[in-house]
DNA sequence: GACTCACTAGAGTATATACTCTAATAATAC
DNA sequence: GTATTATTAGAGTATATACTCTAGTGAGTC
């Protein structure tokens, strides 16, 4: 494997690892057991790389939101989107964590990331316009469909932060694709009320699968009530 | 004012402008032409700092999220709700963006945030349970409504960041406290299916005031197919 | 064997960052 | 007034960080 490539993978373990803030290039080459004159070499700087990074993610992303226009969505393309979502976010999740201080620093980035998100939210809109035409939901207004896949985004993008910060135990660190699919059950349940009676016991059922295993305070307090929460925590 | 306190607002102020990794020990005490020394006099170092103020931000929120237990709740009550969490997101926007990096750093804050994270679920569960009991929304089996809570936070805490990342223009920066609050808009949308016909004209006239003026390409595509959306960007 | 050229090592540097230390001054208590 | 305490200035420091510079090395070409 070429030094560039392996520059490229080491970064993205370490960001994820670590958190991009708390990996230096120093570090990147030392990891390597390379110099820090042989990183700078392949790369110009540490945008470089991380913007780099960012476009291998989006040709992922943008790979998997494919939608087919010669057919209708099936419930099993639904579970594919979703899973290939958190799969990717997975695997760069380093990026959403520290995205705002990133977009700061790089035009390149900023352009591209917005362009980004805008694809992925029309992706979003597709496919629910796609699972209404197929009898799965209920068709709504362009307006409510287009708050709909903003709202998916948000939940979709915010799930592993707040997993690593309200969720986490005494330490954070610990934190698994398992647990992170467990935000499917969350954009699942965005669609609950719109389901239509035909599906709804099937897309219950499916939701049920990505439901948090453990009683946890956090993300599901159940049938507890406020006062008994407190005293837990 | 103390000096102690002017260190504390400088500090929200810079951290707010320029985001908490951007902003030095150092810049702030040059901000309040005072001597690095004496910002050390009264804080042992910069986590001391970003925990008081966090301190501050927990305080204001756990006050305008007092739900009380003697009245049921009103559509008026609700928007109060909403006004004033996006109010405090405003007033301490540094303070979830560099949230994971923040936490890593400080096991009180830590621990005191999953807390508090903990009170602001519930509370959006009681409000929604409140909210059903005055005829609002319909009813929901409570690990519904907790789930729904969840989404709430994650929109509410996300909304802005977003903002931030996808929907500015060419530079940053410029976010307004208006521009915040279309996350109300967001939030509703959330509720939108759940709404009572009695009560339904009502909330969806309340959640146009917040809908984005302008035809934003990232927010609301509205009756643009995806192919415009694309071209368009 | 001379030459090219992609690639690499490793020491080095300018700057920044969080934080410390000492000495001095202002405020307050007695 | 004197003693004590709270507050402040400002120079200084150890370390880290992103990045540079020079001097190569080794594989292929003619």
């Amino acid at each position: 494997m070429k030094t560039r490539d392996k520059i490229l993978l080491s970064s993205l373990e370490l960001f994820n690892e670590r958190g991009e803030r708390n990996v230096t290039t120093n570090h990147i080459a030392a990891h390597l057991a390379i110099s820090p004159g042989n990183l700078y070499y392949h790369f110009r700087n540490k945008s470089d790389i991380i913007y780099e990074i960012f476009l291998e993610y989006e040709k992922l992303v943008d790979f998997y939101l494919d939608i087919p226009e010669d057919r209708p969505l099936t419930l099993e393309d639904m579970t594919f989107y979703l899973e290939s979502v958190f799969d990717g976010l997975w695997s760069y999740r380093f990026f959403h964590r520290d995205l705002e201080y990133l977009l700061d620093g790089d035009r390149r980035l900023r352009q591209d990331y917005r362009e980004f998100t805008n694809r992925c939210l029309d992706a979003i809109s597709r496919i629910f316009e796609k699972l209404a035409e197929a009898g799965i939901i209920e068709p709504q207004p362009d307006e409510l469909r287009a708050a709909m896949s903003l709202n998916v985004w948000l939940v979709i993008t915010n799930w592993m932060a707040f997993l690593k910060t309200a969720h986490a135990g005494e330490e954070s660190a610990t934190l698994t694709l398992t647990e992170l699919k467990q935000g499917i059950y969350q954009v699942l349940t965005l669609e609950v009320p719109y389901l239509t009676s035909a599906y709804r016991e099937r897309v219950m059922a499916l939701r049920e699968r990505y439901r948090p295993q453990l009683p946890e305070t956090a993300v599901a307090p159940q049938a507890q009530t406020a006062e008994a929460s407190l005293i837990k925590n």
